[in-house]
DNA sequence: CACGCACTGTAACTTAAGTTATAGCCCCGG
DNA sequence: CCGGGGCTATAACTTAAGTTACAGTGCGTG
């Protein structure tokens, strides 16, 4: 969120930003809040989601994290936003009022360039999402979501933000409902793919993860009449 | 896109714009040419879209008339994008490269605001995109797009840039496919809720097509054990 | 140490929406 | 005025994924 800004700026900022903190599983704002102040989260996870009241799903479009930011929309200008930040864990956050940030944007091209690069990030995210969910099953969705929040592409024993998230909130990312989820994970256990051991997600075999998230390519395409004569199967 | 700013910048910008044509239903760009330069165009429709190669299906993430710009991404110091511009009519747009742009976003703070707040547009429109996708069911997410183009919301006699679209392209819009979107539309026609004619959409009753919206709402859950002491079985 | 709570695990069933197929319409060009 | 290409219309069928229900598991607390 700040990298390239050089630590004087920040020291000048960091004198004006207020701090916050919340319990785990409350709710940080509401929707004509997100046009007062701009929050940098320091501990803790902050998921921002939308609800449908009439069926009662609910979607998370961001999954915040330590140095993550939110309320983007606030510093563009934009009118009040129908979503809702709750926290997952014990959350510790620092913020200023927009004004104020507006003030630092002018000031310092370093953060204006940050900041930018950040919006880039979530304009991003987003259209992942979208996408997502409109061109891919549910299996490939969620090995999507696994493989982006393996935090390290190596080794990948580790998925931070995730890995010990119920599987409601894995739903709610990934456009889906529990039960589903649990029957997309139940598969990825029984192939051997990952393993849960006391609530924590791990993935043992990230190649076969990854050919999951194409899989439609291996399902015989009907007519079957193959160009080379060699037949499949 | 270029509210507030005022004649005298616009002039001093027009000289370095390139104008350049595209036939209809041509490429304008491919990913790594997302990265180069900004666009805004001047006459006819753009789509922005993304495809699944595996199973053929396509998402349109943005629909773009005169008065929209392009390559928004590149302003924020993105990576190349994977996605895909395409015309649906003969357009007229005018250019420059990013590095033009730039110059001029720190030239002029009018020019600045304005494209703020043009993100803003597009980070809504995607939020919107993905929470339709993930929290409403088909027709909802249909009628949401005609009341979303629906330009004047009082007559709402005529759906420009949709109006004319083939259900292929509305299909692209909603994540579902053409037969769908048959289907929807003649579901509308059939409760005299739309019309189309000589290939042109157009609304005839806004309340109802607003009511199809939340129809969820009416379909009664299930045991329906009264509220007033009915034993819920 | 047992009670309750929050979560996981599964099975049986239902349904929205995707697929395939085929017929008809309309406009444009030869 | 005939024929073909692109689009609309509709029906029959299939399936992924959502719903409901209930049992099991583990953990923290009184």
């Amino acid at each position: 969120m700040f990298e390239g800004v050089d630590p004087g700026t920040l020291r000048a900022m960091v004198k004006a930003l207020t701090a916050e903190c919340w319990p785990e599983h409350s709710i940080v704002m509401e929707p004509q809040k997100t046009i007062t102040r701009f929050y940098v989260v320091l501990s803790g996870r902050v998921k921002i989601t939308r609800q449908n009241l009439n069926n009662g799903r609910e979607v998370t479009l961001f999954l915040l994290g330590p140095g993550d930011g939110f309320n983007v929309v606030s510093l563009l200008d934009g009118q009040p936003h129908e979503v809702c930040a709750q926290t997952l864990d014990t959350v510790e956050a620092l913020s200023a009022p927009i004004a104020q940030w507006k003030d630092w944007l002018e000031l310092y091209p370093a953060l204006r360039h940050a900041i930018r690069k950040y919006i880039y990030l979530r304009l991003c995210h987003l259209s992942e999402l979208a996408c997502d969910l409109a061109l891919h099953d549910t299996m490939t969705r969620l090995s999507h979501l696994i493989l982006r929040y393996c935090n390290d592409r190596l080794t990948c024993s580790d998925i931070n933000l995730i890995s010990d998230l119920p599987h409601e909130e894995l739903a709610h990312m990934i456009g889906t409902v529990r039960v589903v989820v649990n029957r997309l994970l139940a598969e990825l256990k029984r192939e051997g793919i990952i393993d849960t051991h006391s609530g924590r997600l791990r993935v043992l075999n990230i190649e076969k993860l990854l050919q999951k998230t194409e899989q439609q390519l291996y399902s015989i395409p009907h007519g079957s009449s193959d160009p080379l004569g060699a037949s499949p199967h």
